[in-house]
DNA sequence: GGGAAGTGTTGACCTAGGTCAAAGAGCGGG
DNA sequence: CCCGCTCTTTGACCTAGGTCAACACTTCCC
């Protein structure tokens, strides 16, 4: 099986496009950028698919260019704790791949989606050439200790209503809505339970509760917040 | 009131050495470990003292020179959870201070310490001038990130017992005794419980129930671990 | 040596959230 | 339009671990 050289190309822009557009490549020198991309590639991945799994070793960094990622924990009887969200732009994996270790999430594909795989060996050589990359591949990790902290203080310090709350607020725009609001769920009511660490049948009835109290009204995945003042104060 | 120059010149030892023999310092240039050291400084601080709290900015980073600090997590009502223990040689908060962000967790003084605060600057300023201190540092937050999954990871998906089992394991040494080994908590039975996110009646209860299996034996703060092997199966 | 504070232990009871089971709802394919 | 999915809801029940309250042991300080 062949491949057409147009296709080639085409896919090395992508590549060179969605690494020149991270957060973590801003400022970084238009050359630079095209030497990592050279040593980077395209993953596609199909709706389900399993990216990562526990134990294994990461080629590289993974950027998102279009679909969908969660990262969460499983244990060994299936049962699932989300960590995060993975949206086209975002990056992930970048510890595990640096120190070369031993993956301790998976990473699942919640929608057809095309990942970037930036080699670890691509961001050590950019370190060393570019000292302000080196910077900003610090702040990020430091950032995502923070997002971790914070992780920890929701799970083990807010009820589950809490989390719930605190959840659709910051779906909505900040700025957005001085009353009512309508935000969709990115993702299926089951994978956000996983990510609020509850079970599904538990968010089924937080929401039932906050809809009966008034505070938000439920179609499918729309969700309109009906009185974000209030819900705000509950987390 | 002055401060004897011999004292002052003692000091500025302790701050230099302690700061040398960090990890993440090991391989750093020995002027510029001085350059670092010469706009860092010490910090005595009294058992209880709160050392950094929630909000509050830091000054720098933290070592631990000597005595015994914990990361905690605490609610509006008091409500406490362990995030870590430092012990001397440890550092903590780069990530809050590199960002320059208000703090998340408290820091507190379970024993007498001496901390050494390494202003934000000076990380940034020896990372431009060496790269190999910018990998090191790197490293450092990735393997922090990694261990705070780690955490959520035991928290969120392993029941109470299992995280205790966990944890006197790792109390002891990996090589060490085939058979029975005995080994001391670092600190209070209740900062131990707060930092296996359980409340302090539900650890003694536990370690009675490992008690009467015959797994452990306990008097006062000295564990004896009488069938390791079995100790780690239960993890 | 005696009380006061800090630290641990124990028992009785409670509750947030999980489990299990069954039944609706959307939805893409034939 | 119906079939067979997956996703969601709902009710009945359960349990790990928390809460409360009393008491015991350690320190250590006067």
């Amino acid at each position: 099986m062949t491949i057409p050289v147009a296709d080639v190309a085409r896919e090395a822009r992508l590549v060179r496009g969605v690494i020149a557009n991270l957060a973590l490549f801003s400022g970084v020198a238009p050359g630079h950028v095209s030497t990592v991309a050279r040593q980077s590639w395209a993953l596609p991945v199909p709706r389900g698919a399993v990216i990562a799994r526990r134990g294994s070793r990461l080629e590289g960094a993974f950027a998102l260019a279009y679909g969908f990622v969660e990262l969460a924990l499983r244990d060994a009887h299936g049962v699932e704790r989300g960590l995060r969200f993975v949206a086209p732009g975002q990056t992930f994996g970048e510890a595990t791949a640096l120190l070369g270790r031993a993956c301790k999430y998976e990473a699942i594909a919640l929608a057809e989606s095309k990942l970037i795989v930036i080699p670890a060996a691509a961001l050590f050589a950019l370190m060393d050439h570019d000292a302000r990359f080196a910077r900003t591949l610090l702040m990020t990790l430091a950032q995502r200790e923070l997002d971790l902290v914070a992780e920890i203080e929701s799970a083990t310090l807010h009820p589950a209503e809490q989390r719930l709350a605190g959840y659709l607020h910051s779906l909505a725009d900040p700025g957005d809505c001085p009353a009512a609001c309508t935000v969709r769920l990115p993702v299926s009511k089951t994978a956000i339970a996983s990510r609020l660490d509850m079970k599904k049948e538990t968010l089924s009835r937080l929401l039932r509760a906050l809809v009966q109290r008034g505070l938000i009204a439920v179609k499918q995945r729309e969700i309109t917040l009906l009185d974000r003042a209030r819900l705000k104060q509950i987390c």
